[in-house]
RNA sequence: GGUCCCAUCGUCUAGCGGCCUAGGACGUGGCCCUCUCAAGGCUAAAACACGGGUUCGAUUCCCGUUGGGACCGCCA
């Protein structure tokens, strides 16, 4: 049963890997992975006006980014019109596909009419039985729709779909300029490709009879369908660059976790039980059309942010370094060549993974770790760095500059005895050395911080802190 | 306009006739923890679109209404 299945991505390069595109492609990854099936990407390139191999490049690059990995191709349709050529002519050979002469100007202003009439714009059938060619004319190949009776979709997520074939256009399936069009290519290719279940998006279950009566022609078994619910914007219209960032990639740049967004795209439309937090294993292992659901889901950034942080939050301070690494570069935290201690920045990390929802998040809160001088938050200063702090920020500077062992519990140990001797809050202490370490009033714990910046640094900020209250600073910030 | 699809908290969803006083998650409010911010724990508000059937019993099955969406190209 599970033998041989094989499924396809079938992308137009006619933009970036987008969220809808990169849902579907994950929901054929999986029914693969999960199958021990083939998983094929293919490029549906033959609109050759708008495709262009940058797409081509930056809807791999998606793919290898997300880790959906393809077993063949990618196929480019451009190099497989011979096939298509060779299937058009055998369909005119037997009488399933005719020369239609008309324009496709006459054909605008026939459907124009229709439109306006408030009729079903359909062809008309005018050239179904010439049997000349039209002088001057340069004709397009149709393929003959039977009218009669009706053709059944049997798709995986929504049943059994009706359509009566009175409605099917004689479409055309090679145009005048030789080139094959869309409907005819992805039958060709799927039954050339063996494909055994085509998974896609819903705006193609009006297309799916149409291209049955193309397998029947072929005289090919008809493969599985399953249409996935499309997915939309806050404003329950189908998601569009006008909603945000729809790019995959644009994910990558604010700091997501491939993982994460996988997590989140594939249980928009799939459940299992109440688990939220799923590892691709489980994933493939779980996946299954009877827990896909049928309604559109509208998109929601906010839900996605919470996954990113939870897989921040469960990442390793060893592989997270790495990770944030190139986003401290942006940052311009790490200059080009330059090397950081990564055992150090790994401790750095630690302290601030599960305040970050994102890796961009993160790289900038490391910013107070890394700089030679922190600049104050001008609130933070006039509340914090003042009179009452300056006698215990320098007796602080003193003792902790006799400390040997600059070590969390000791930097504790040094802080409640001072808080002690004078019977005030921790926070009385704490807060002023915060806004002295981080120049704001938030950070990880306060020993933490200590410990990560060293001994040196710190009481260099713990100086800078006390000048500035008693006014001698020079004013250099960073 | 025609064809097709869809309908549970604001959002993602569980539910496949009685287990439902409708569960979980995000977000929102409160409380706890606490050196700040987070994280974490507890807690609150929040939904079966409507009308008919079928049934002893409907969120669940059927029909209709309403509302949303997709498609109707020599685009894919």
């Amino acid at each position: 049963m599970a033998e041989g299945v094989r499924v396809r991505f079938a992308p137009s390069p006619t933009g970036f890997l987008h969220i809808g595109g990169a849902r579907t492609a994950l929901f054929n990854w999986l029914y693969a992975r999960n199958l021990g099936g083939t998983f094929i990407l293919r490029i549906e390139d033959t609109d050759r006006t708008r495709s262009t191999d940058e797409y081509i490049d930056a809807i791999i690059e998606g793919m290898k980014w997300l880790a959906l990995n393809w077993d063949e191709g990618p196929y480019r349709q451009t190099d497989r019109f011979d096939v298509y050529r060779s299937y058009v002519s055998k369909l005119i050979e037997e009488g399933k596909a005719y020369y239609c002469y008309c324009s496709p100007e006459e054909l605008e202003v026939r459907r124009q009419e229709a439109l306006a009439q408030g009729r079903t714009p359909k062809y008309d059938g005018r050239c179904k039985n010439i049997k000349e060619p039209v002088p001057g004319r340069v004709p397009a190949v149709r393929f003959r729709m039977p009218q009669e009776g009706y053709t059944v979709v049997d798709d995986m997520i929504r049943g059994k779909v009706e359509f009566e074939n009175s409605q099917l256009d004689d479409l055309i399936i090679l145009r005048s300029d030789g080139t094959p069009t869309y409907n005819f290519t992805v039958v060709v290719d799927d039954v050339d490709m063996k494909i055994t279940h085509v998974i896609r998006g819903d705006d193609h279950l009006n297309n799916t009879p149409k291209q049955m009566q193309l397998y029947s022609a072929f005289g090919y078994p008809m493969p599985k369908f399953a249409h996935l619910p499309m997915i939309l914007g806050a404003d329950k219209t189908r998601l569009s660059k006008r909603h945000g960032a729809t790019s995959v990639m644009a994910y990558h740049e604010m700091g997501y976790l491939p993982d994460a967004l996988v997590n989140y795209l594939v249980r928009l439309g799939w459940s299992y039980g109440d688990q939220e937090v799923f590892t691709r294993e489980e994933l493939v292992e779980y996946f299954s059309f009877e827990n896909v659901g049928k309604a559109a889901a509208v998109f929601n950034p906010e839900k996605l942010l919470w996954l990113n942080q939870q897989y921040i939050m469960s990442l390793s301070p060893e592989s997270l370094s790495e990770l944030v690494l190139p986003f401290l570069r942006k940052e311009n935290l790490v200059s080009e060549g330059q090397s950081l201690d990564m055992v150090w920045l790994s401790g750095a990390v630690r302290t601030l993974q599960e305040r970050s929802k994102t890796l961009v998040e993160l790289a900038k809160l490391l910013r107070y770790y890394i700089v030679e001088y922190v600049g104050y938050d001008e609130k933070a200063k006039n509340k914090f760095l003042n009179e009452k702090s300056l006698g215990l920020l320098s007796e602080l500077k003193e003792k902790l500059g006799d400390l040997t062992d600059f070590s969390h519990a000791s930097i504790e140990g040094l802080f409640r005895s001072i808080v002690e001797k004078h019977g005030i809050k921790l926070g009385n202490l704490a807060q002023p050395v915060r806004v002295a370490m981080t120049g704001g009033t938030e950070s990880p714990g306060i020993f933490e911080v200590l410990e990560i910046m060293g001994k040196e640094k710190t009481i260099k900020r713990l100086q800078r802190a006390i000048e500035t209250i008693e006014g001698t600073n020079s004013g250099r910030e960073s």
